[in-house]
DNA sequence: ACCGCCAGCTATAGCTATTAGCCTTTTAGT
DNA sequence: ACTAAAAGGCTAATAGCTATAGCTGGCGGT
């Protein structure tokens, strides 16, 4: 019998590949090692459990899509660097959901490469959110806070429409074009008048629907 | 041998404390029939399976979620009102956070009181925005946008703080009093200067961080 | 050609969902 | 009250999944 020549790698890749076809929660062992066209204990020649495999898909996961928001907004700044990498946010949500489920969860204690991807794509997003000079100093935290209150719209929204919540006859790409603009005009406002303690600062653009 | 006294609504409320202390997705059929002291084909007389009882769960927490709602806006208007829905929404995922996420799983298709109790909440939600006036009629989709783009921001930021999404040693209260305090501020932009079409309109309020 | 390692295999244990069939308690009808 | 039907809980059994143990043969290095 010929070998499979397998490798984690080739196992992860498989795994992301089913996640995304039948999604992240029935991802099954049993499932990858058929469709790598071997026994299911196989595996644990090079993956070291479940758990362990999706840790590696997830990492597989934020490593993609780190290079596609780094991609999207290269050479962009402002309001064409931003909805760049809201749409290609959402693009990778659409066409790898498994991936892209797998993308939200948090890295392991100790897992360093993974910590170190999940970075790198904060730091794309703070470098697209620097370019609207929001906050007044390099002490101010308003940097920080935008890319929590960034990364809430984008996931929010694609969770959201992944799991079927948007049931409304409204278009999709309109709702997230206005929730991505009102952002932009809300990061541009808060520029403009930055907040002191007390004064609310900031919105996000609202058009939404349902 | 004395009854248990089961019904399909206490199996469901079992599944969701359950759900709560253990996690939605580790919801085991096995687990819910040992905390009843009984034994776990026994459910079978109370729920179809697995997958029904998780609707049920699922329901429950949408009917829970949206009692909140509605009293935490009750008698309030425009920014406290909001303000209000919006702390009230984290506050459940925060005390109920394996109901939370079954609350956002979309009702199955033909389950219409489900359907109509997350219809509940989409009115609540509505009924909050319109005190902002967007729009400039009764046939203007922007609510319907709003809506949608509250949902997110909502749900993005308790679901990615669920996840452990926001690593970095920051305020979680800051960041989301930022953001609503920035939808806040992007409704009234939006009821000042109604979009035409093509002007961008609204803004997420902006100090996040990661 | 020879040797050793390691990848993939079979066998098995333990957990879960689900079905079938039994038996006893409860309830409804007279 | 008496009895028959219905309902609720049980044991037994099946099937799929993860995970472990131990065997075996292919392949690279000498």
């Amino acid at each position: 019998m010929p070998r499979a020549g397998l490798t984690p790698d080739r196992v992860a890749r498989a795994a992301a590949d089913l996640a995304d076809e039948r999604g992240w929660e029935q991802l099954t062992l049993a499932a990858v090692a058929d469709s790598l066209g071997v026994r299911q204990p196989s595996l644990y020649k090079h993956v070291a459990s479940l758990a362990a495999l999706r840790r590696m898909v997830s990492r597989l996961a934020v490593t993609e899509l780190g290079e596609r928001l780094m991609s999207a907004v290269a050479g962009r700044s402002g309001t064409d660097a931003l909805q760049q990498l809201a749409a290609a946010y959402r693009r990778y949500a659409h066409e790898r959901p498994g991936r892209y489920a797998a993308s939200v969860v948090a890295p392991a204690p100790g897992d360093d490469e993974h910590a170190r991807v999940g970075e790198a794509i904060i730091a794309t997003i703070a470098a697209v959110l620097r370019g609207y000079h929001i906050g007044d100093g390099p002490a101010d935290e308003s940097v920080l806070h935008a890319i929590r209150a960034l990364r809430a719209v984008l996931h929010g929204f694609v969770a959201l429409e992944a799991a079927g919540g948007y049931a409304l006859a409204l278009d999709l790409d309109e709702s997230y074009r206005r929730l991505v603009d009102g952002f932009d005009a809300a990061l541009r406002r808060q520029a403009e008048q930055p907040r002191d303690a007390g004064t609310p600062v900031g919105a996000t653009t609202v058009r939404g629907a349902r």
